[in-house]
DNA sequence: CCTTGTGAAGCTGTTCACAGCC
DNA sequence: GGCTGTGAACAGCTTCACAAGG
């Protein structure tokens, strides 16, 4: 017996909900709309809007589709009443609370980060393992034991971790956290963690952003030969 | 007169090379390949590769078919051989000097990254707007003026750059960084950057990956009652 | 008119399943 | 027998182009 799922609805989306691809834009529109409110703009074209957001319009049309139909033909969408919306369905009409594990260089720069704040995280623990580092004070948060995380998570209700120590500890923290709870972790460690079903994990590596962009550089040098002789065919 | 891209080739990819897709994953074989090789690995399957990687075995192998024949049908690959043919593909092979642009916590963590030297890349330089940073060293590099920045993007052939920098700023820091001569930009500011045709930009945004998992996070909470909703209709 | 919302087409990426080869 | 390499099917994402509607 296996339970099958709807391939698509007619609208486009899957019965899992809005695409990933839509998700991963939808903070992206969400901060170019209150740009535009800050600078006093009360309505927008999708064309305007898509400018300020680096898409194309067509795309953007679509994904807020996903949502609903907050436009008017015509005329565009109200600035205000969008972002409302999109805030909504992404859950930053509420607060969440994310634990960081490792203060190292990164782990210190993240909980400094200003840009948290406004996008409805709020940086509520900070855990390292190194004795040393236990009992500082980071942008005003105390260093808390690697062996308190449990309780830290079951108190605060914290249902996101950030790991942002070195490879060799990455697993260890990821069973920790799954372990207190945590269903949600964005990985700043060049490893690959492995966890239960039904929790997400986001991977961020700097390392490899560089190398891809590398990788297309090395390209263009070589390139230009490449099409001349294509052409002198 | 159009010139036409051919769809597809019989092997798969597009006459733009290797697909993104592919390209994005090859740093993390590589890396898994350098850790197996550590262990004192000499081969390993498909198989055992995947799942160090955290991918799917036919995803692996259709992703190195790409490159070329680099496996043995019956007994797998040679750890050392793949991975320098990962590395010679991806430009690994040579050493590639970056700039960044703004020192404040995010690029004075990013100056300390250990993790950049070992996979080639070599920040060369940074720059930062303010005057009471300029001098100052950080992991061994002394601090520049903005106003330097064509000189030494010139002098020492940097094509890669990191802005870490405010979003106010991410615009100009862009087109100062392409009329020196930068072709790729990594940027960690949260802001979208227009570029001319020619320059790769890849966007690295703290905060919307944690937005990500957040929606995520309000959609497990929510979920099961729209099951039960469902199932007891 | 204008711009949104959306089927449909096209493209890219993933997975399957098996032929090919050691 | 076992594992790679790969065509083919499939799934998801993007783009087009136009109907719908202010």
């Amino acid at each position: 017996m296996t339970i099958l799922r709807s391939p698509r609805t007619p609208s486009g989306a899957t019965d899992r909900g809005i695409p990933d691809a839509t998700v991963a834009r939808l903070p992206v529109y969400l901060r170019a709309l209150t740009s535009l409110a800050d600078q006093g703009v009360a309505s927008c074209s999708s064309h305007e809007l898509s400018v300020a957001a680096g898409v194309n319009p067509a795309k953007l049309r679509k994904d807020l589709s996903y949502l609903g139909s907050y436009g008017t033909r015509g005329v565009g969408y109200e600035v205000e009443y969008l972002g409302y919306q999109i805030a909504r369905e992404i859950g930053q009409t509420q607060d969440w609370e994310v634990v960081i594990v490792g203060v190292g260089n990164l782990g210190a720069a993240l909980s400094n980060y200003q840009g948290f704040s406004t996008r409805g995280i709020r940086v509520a623990a900070l855990v390292d393992a190194d004795e040393k580092r236990i009992g500082q004070e980071i942008a005003g948060i105390k260093v808390s034991a690697l062996a308190d995380l449990p309780q830290i998570i079951d108190e605060r209700k914290i249902s996101i971790g950030i790991i942002a120590t070195p490879a060799e500890a990455a697993q260890q923290v990821t069973d920790l956290l799954v372990a207190a709870g945590v269903t949600s972790i964005l990985n700043f460690a060049p490893a690959i963690v492995h966890v239960p079903e039904g929790v997400d994990v986001r991977k961020v590596d700097l390392s490899i952003e560089l190398q891809i962009l590398a990788y297309h550089e090395q390209r263009k040098s070589v390139a230009p030969t490449t099409i001349q002789t294509a052409v002198s065919l």
